[in-house]
DNA sequence: GAGTGGTCTAGACCACGGA
DNA sequence: CCGTGGTCTAGACCACTCT
């Protein structure tokens, strides 16, 4: 570059450098950075608005933009009269299942339970379906690898029937606390789990549909004949910081159940 | 009621009783009313929100939260030095095609082109199903029944391929101008086509997807083997009035093309 | 009754688009 | 250049929750 470069180049300005950077846009980047850190861990209550105005120097108008904003993305939730809080998928389970689990029973109100085993625990190295598909280059990334299966417990027979086979792969360095005995532990919902437990929060996530064949095995598993067709659904999910940390990839059976978008 | 009753008994509070209707819902309301009656068609331009500000006669603050949540909802677009337009399918195709279009191909850049081909039209009475699935009571109703069928053309060979099978069910009451000519003489998408035409707009929908083996003569049109597995779709289409209008079943392969959820 | 979020007002300055 | 929407401010009143 010139030295005559009409750009600025003082000090100051490359690192101040945030370009179009609104107030209430820095604001909500600074709350997703407290939740991130934990300094307002999950649940915290956080202080009033007119504080909070206060402490990050702008008007009340301008504070509640970023509050509604934060409300809307999931980070936060408010109660009139109460206060605000740090979202979490413990506090707010139902909203977190409605919009994690699209599968839905096709009978409102189901008579069966679903229980979970996990039948695999290991750690494997990256390979590069597996890096393209979580957006890492890191080729020396060490991957845990779970295999769970999801049984209906059908209530007029002593029969288990698979419902859903499940893999769950996740980047050991977003889960570094995270051992099968650790796994084993886990009775409720895998994304509370991944934020109680690990604190990794998972945002949102992608969802990729086909429609396959069950393999013989899985069949036998699900006492279907076969050939016999199946839903595939694979998942990337993300974290707070955009980062995909999980890779999903479930096979289900749609006898009794269905599979919800709304538009 | 007794004479002493404390509440406002007053005509005017009778008449005006809108139970806890905020100035800007009101407002959005008459918005929506606006464009539904086509007193503001599709594209046109609105006043400036200072002047909407005047003739609402609220403040330029609630009006900003009307036309933000009309943003949001889908009804208006803004741009910033030009103004603020009704939003419509053929002026932001994309952004409803991506909404209302969950089908994406594997290939994101695909090399075959796909045509549509009409191959019934019908006027039907309503059937029970029919009618609890458009949640309407009345039994004396018709139902426009359309069958279409899309074609993949391959490049390389000169086989035209079925991907997917559709079937339409339309509410006559809605769509009373809606004849086979008139539908044989739409070339673009459907939304755009009912909109523009026919004066409906869709504003949501509901999914529901299952698994399903595609049947014999299916298997045959889309020339695979039989038995093979394929995406079956269950679509509910509401209007701007929240009444559902259109009702779609269709079956598709999952050879080259998915169906993709963000959640 | 004190504190909270939800709504609403009446201004201000800025960046962008088009004539 | 003027008009537009995007951002921001500094107040106000109300409904709700909790004690």
């Amino acid at each position: 570059m010139p030295l005559d470069s009409p750009y600025d180049n003082s000090v100051e300005s490359l690192i101040s450098f945030t370009p179009k950077a609104t107030r209430y846009a820095q604001v909500k980047r600074e709350i997703i950075d407290h939740i991130q850190k934990e300094i307002w861990p999950y649940g915290y209550k956080l202080p009033s608005e007119i504080q909070l105005a206060q402490i990050f120097k702008v008007s009340q108008g301008t504070m509640r933009r970023a509050l509604r904003d934060l409300v809307q993305e999931g980070f936060l939730i408010r109660h009139q009269g109460r206060g605000t809080f740090v979202n979490s998928y413990s506090a707010n389970f139902d909203l977190f299942y409605k919009k994690f689990v699209p599968i839905r029973a096709d009978d409102p109100n189901k008579t069966w339970k679903t229980v979970t085993r996990m039948t695999l625990f290991e750690v494997i190295p990256i390979n590069l379906q597996i890096a393209s598909l979580m957006q890492t280059n890191d080729l020396t990334e060490k991957i845990i690898h779970i295999r769970r299966l999801h049984y209906a417990k059908l209530d007029d027979q002593n029969i288990r029937r698979v419902d859903v086979f499940g893999e769950l792969f996740l980047r050991q360095l977003f889960f570094p606390t995270l051992t099968e005995t650790v796994f084993r532990g886990q009775k409720n919902s895998l994304y509370a789990f991944y934020q109680n437990t690990l604190g990794v929060t998972i945002m949102h996530s992608r969802d990729i549909i086909k429609a396959v064949f069950l393999t013989q095995e899985q069949a036998r598993l699900a006492h279907v004949s076969y050939p016999y067709p199946g839903l595939a659904l694979q998942r990337q999910s993300y974290d707070i910081n955009n980062n995909i940390v999980e890779l999903r990839y479930q096979v289900c059976l749609t006898d009794r159940c269905h599979l919800e978008c709304l538009n």
